[in-house]
DNA sequence: TTTTTGCATTTTGCATGCAAACATGACAGA
DNA sequence: TCTGTCATGTTTGCATGCAAAATGCAAAAA
């Protein structure tokens, strides 16, 4: 094995080999995030496995997987829904990401490596572009990475998996369409503080930071989804 | 609608119809919990639907369900094993558990109704006749079932959900079975003061008393992974 | 009119079949 | 003896077929 070999080696990715149901289900998660498959609407076997251009064998596992992750209901012999945006439970899920935020909080200040933060950093910038923007779409992305990659920074695989998990099911709340734009300003110096506290690992104030943004967030998310619930 | 028919009527549980992959997914947890499928083992398709008397469809889906639950391991193309029982996951779980009992305790006791305190208070007493008794297995089913009523007790069903599904991974490292005299006594003396703040509502003390309840057993299941680690 | 019943159609749940991927082991060549 | 190749049987991944359940609707009964 000379040097160059092994570094052509390396660079060589797997060829790749996805089973059909992992495939499915990233295409669904998909569809039900941009909001072309709606809350409620039913998921006809035949069809979508047609559309998918895959039998319904896979697809069928793909809706019980998705169904463990909260994102579509199983009605049994009458098929799958897209799970309805209930405030009760979304409420609650917001209440355990805080519980797993504070983890995050005091695990990456004290676990990161500096090469984490400094790409926690450049999301943080990419972040304040589209703000300054006022790109909304971008915004949340991004708001959304540095998110998950704190999550991910604080070295805790299960904890980054089971946070990952929760949050797929409030993304679906198309929270920040009618969002104030003081709201969005004060959300920019909320993330301002968080990435300052994690510069200085400070982990105590960083959880607390989390927790307020995330209260923010909570009563934003709820807002949006109330009138939805009244409507209904 | 006489009285006395809707009366009836009201009477009449639905005939329980449950999917196979359900029941599947059932038997194999039991059989994974139990032991009797070793970590590691190999699951084949075809075996396994035999003896468990349903085809390979959904019982493939109960692989998927189960890996999802951290419970099987999915091979791609070479089919399912038992999951590792590894230290650094079941300590990482441990601590995002850590997280939730934290908001379990602060919930419980400012949401618990009087009757589910009541109902952890009798299971609390159930253990410790087992304890009295010297009866690991009834000690540690108890002792299972007091943790899941206190988290359904915060009355955040995501929490208790999550709560359940990363205790299931823990729950399969047996750590009772060397347990020191002492350290039993010490766990049950924790318990009592669970209780005591339960009782009190004192949420500030619940979750210190569940954290440090939490640090020990981490410690003995860690313990009892180890050597096991090593010898493998 | 309103409710109930029966029937045709659609859809799901599960079993089975088939091709591709993998495992095993014998054998040839170094 | 060791390494690599190929043949063979096994197992998985997916598609498809079939029976049971659910749905929709029209006719009959209340």
């Amino acid at each position: 094995m000379t040097p160059a070999k092994s570094a052509s080696i390396a660079s060589i990715d797997p060829i790749e080999r996805r089973p059909l149901h992992e495939a499915a289900i990233d295409r669904l998660r998909e569809l039900i995030f941009q909001g072309e498959l709606t809350p409620g609407s039913r998921l006809n076997e035949r069809l979508l496995a047609q559309r998918l251009g895959i039998s319904r064998t896979p697809l069928r596992e793909a809706f019980k997987l998705l169904a463990a992750e909260g994102l579509v209901e199983l009605l049994p012999n009458r098929g799958a829904i897209v799970a309805q945006l209930d405030a009760v439970r979304i409420g609650e899920t917001l209440q355990v990401m805080g519980a797993l935020e504070a983890l995050i909080g005091e695990l990456a200040c004290r676990q990161a490596s500096d090469a984490s933060i400094d790409e926690v950093r450049a999301l943080h910038f990419e972040m304040r572009a589209a703000h300054a923007r006022r790109d909304l779409a971008a915004y949340f992305r991004h708001n959304q990475s540095i998110h998950l990659r704190l999550a991910e920074a604080a070295g805790n695989a299960i904890l980054a998996q089971t946070y990952r998990q929760l949050n797929a099911n409030v993304r679906r709340v198309r929270y920040m369409a009618n969002l104030s734009a003081e709201r969005w300003d004060a959300a920019v110096r909320e993330h301002d503080a968080i990435l300052d506290a994690l510069s200085m690992r400070d982990g105590e104030r960083l959880k607390s930071l989390l927790s307020e943004h995330l209260a923010h967030k909570t009563a934003s998310v709820l807002a949006a989804l109330e009138p939805a619930q009244a409507a209904a």
